[in-house]
DNA sequence: TATCTGACCTGCGCGC
DNA sequence: TGCGCGCAGGTCAGAT
């Protein structure tokens, strides 16, 4: 499932294949996949047609190609999305939804995805309203566009702009739980429900935890973990299930084996030897350490 | 205004 | 063998 990491690894091979490429006739191939495009499939690709990409950016789990008619190529891989870059005259793969033709080698960029939770679509560049760190601000403030539609999603936190502080005081006014704020993309983006369990796990915090009442150096050993796990599991090249999520390659990441609660349910931890608990939560499954991630009506693990 | 919940979607694994 | 069900989870609209 694709998340910070995986989206990264993404945008780095965008950026050695695609920027600097001109775009050829785009094919829609499934409605679906654009369904945030308002305008359909004709506006979509005639907006893309003959334009040049001019740089690969990220925020969050959002990516993006910018193109020299100042527009955007928005991407959400969702689930299961892929941005693959393929010779074109290779297979389509069973779950290819959108063919995006670029000059010079005869190569494409595909987006494949099996559940359409991923989507594309051309956008508008805005300037960026984004809480930044206040001694970056200058270097940022000169850097950065974002798409119209994502303006609302917070930087995340390998973002050198992210704003430790402004974290810290945001998450201590919400009336909302730990693992619900990690969550929350307007607050801190790129951690979905893999990486929220492993960080909670490391910082031996439980998610049910309310956000009000954290101590400040609790939320700086959240961050610190947050951040750390998300560093390993792009050393690692993000994490695959399934191979659900691969690089433009199609090549599968590694950092499943790095995992330490995800996927781990009545295993030992790797810590305490406490068999590892799932519990259903927001539609899916949390996974923590009963004894280092004790409920927060009990007493906290020191840490 | 802030927070929570359910729908969307497809393929796989499991039980019967 | 085939069918039905549960599960996986990011985002957003709508409800509370």
């Amino acid at each position: 499932m694709p998340e910070l990491p995986e989206v990264e690894v993404v945008r780095r091979g965008l950026e050695r294949w695609v920027v600097g490429r001109g775009i050829g006739d785009v094919s829609v191939l499934h409605p679906r996949s654009i369904r945030r495009h308002a305008a359909g499939a004709g506006d979509f690709s005639g907006r893309l047609a003959g334009r040049a990409v001019t740089a690969a950016r990220r925020r969050g789990k959002y990516l993006w190609l910018t193109l020299d008619s100042g527009e955007a190529l928005l991407a959400h891989l969702g689930m299961s999305g892929q941005l693959l870059v393929q010779p074109a005259e290779r297979a389509p793969e069973r779950h290819l939804r959108v063919r995006v033709p670029l000059d010079g080698d005869g190569g494409e960029l595909r987006f494949v995805d099996q559940r359409t939770f991923g989507h594309l679509m051309v956008d508008s560049l805005v300037a960026d309203t984004a809480q930044v760190r206040p001694d970056t601000a200058a270097a940022v403030g000169a850097d950065l566009a974002v798409p119209s539609v994502i303006r609302h999603i917070a930087r995340d936190p390998l973002d050198s702009a992210f704003d430790d502080r402004a974290f810290a005081e945001a998450l201590r006014r919400r009336r909302t739980t730990l693992k619900r704020a990690l969550l929350d993309q307007s607050l801190i983006s790129g951690v979905g429900n893999i990486y929220a369990d492993e960080a909670l796990w490391r910082a031996r915090l439980h998610g049910e935890r309310a956000t009000a009442d954290l101590e400040r150096p609790r939320v700086a050993t959240l961050l610190e973990q947050v951040r750390a796990v998300l560093r390993d599991a792009l050393e690692d090249g993000g994490t695959s299930f399934d191979g659900l999520y691969v690089n433009v390659n199609g090549e599968s990441g590694y950092f499943e084996r790095g995992l330490k609660v995800y996927g781990r349910r009545d295993l030992p931890c790797e810590r305490c030897g406490a068999l590892i608990r799932r519990v259903a939560f927001m539609n899916r499954s949390s996974f923590s350490c009963p004894k280092c991630q004790p409920e927060p009506w009990f007493s906290e693990a020191a840490p």
